[in-house]
DNA sequence: TTGGCCGATCAATCATAGCG
DNA sequence: GCGCTATGATTGATCGGCCA
């Protein structure tokens, strides 16, 4: 079947890569996240305030982001080690750890 | 395949390498959209995601704008029309309301932000 | 206990942007 | 210009939680 797609319906489809900026806030949260890269909707309200772009925009990119790397994990190393030496913080073991009381994130 | 250590068969040369966490593993099960039962040769179950045509999404669209929920007996009717399951008619209702919702929402954040925006 | 809904997410795909 | 990859958006369907 040809479904013929509705090609002028889909002209908001004309997306636009996000700035410099926006990608760079987006990257050093993934990454210093990477443990579980699920920001809270508070936090994707922050990240689209310093990006410059929509809330929904952060959520796709946030989906985006983890399916294509987990299906090919090797093609972000070089990118997650530039991201990691840029962000000291580490949530790693902030689930492998009992810590209390020291949460940065609003509550 | 239980357990995949982010350096397999080897110890990593470097300590940096990024670990595999949990969410990187998660794998969702293959829709069960399959209803197989009229080919009687097995075939392929359709396992995976269905193309609405373009009737149908008119069909479900112009049923939306009539109501935003669906009565059972509703569902029951609209399924049997277009040749689709209760439970895709269903799902689409779901998917299109949060759709609304969004638009909505995306509607009336930039009127907001231009207004309160000093 | 059961079924529908919500909110978030997944996963595959579409269509364009960007680069060699 | 051309082909291929990177990337933002769309959407049918899943997952877990909540509630009547």
């Amino acid at each position: 079947v040809m479904i013929l797609r509705s090609r002028f319906l889909d002209a908001r489809r004309k997306r636009r890569n996000f700035s410099k900026q926006a990608t760079e806030v987006l990257n050093e949260y993934f990454y210093s996240h990477l443990s579980n890269p699920y920001p809270s909707e508070e936090a994707k309200e922050e990240l689209a305030k310093k990006g410059g772009i929509t809330v929904s925009q952060v959520s796709n990119w946030f989906g985006n982001k983890r399916i294509r790397y987990k299906k090919n994990m090797g093609k972000f190393q070089e990118e997650a080690n530039i991201y990691a030496a840029k962000t000291a913080v580490d949530a790693t073991n902030v689930v492998a750890q009992g810590n209390q009381a020291n949460s940065p994130s609003t509550p | 395949e239980d357990k995949d250590p982010a350096c397999p068969s080897e110890p990593c040369p470097n300590a940096s390498a990024t670990q595999t966490f949990d969410w990187m593993k998660v794998k969702r099960n293959p829709p069960k959209t399959a209803k197989v039962s009229e080919y009687g040769l097995l075939g392929q179950p359709n396992t995976i995601r269905t193309n609405f045509t373009t009737k149908q999404l008119t069909e479900l669209e112009k049923e939306f704008h009539f109501n935003k929920y669906l009565t059972r007996a509703r569902r029951v009717e609209i399924a049997a029309t277009l040749e689709l399951n209760e439970t895709q008619v269903k799902i689409w209702f779901q998917n299109r309301r949060m759709k609304q919702k969004k638009r909505e929402k995306e509607g009336l954040a930039p009127a907001a932000a231009s207004r309160s925006a000093k």
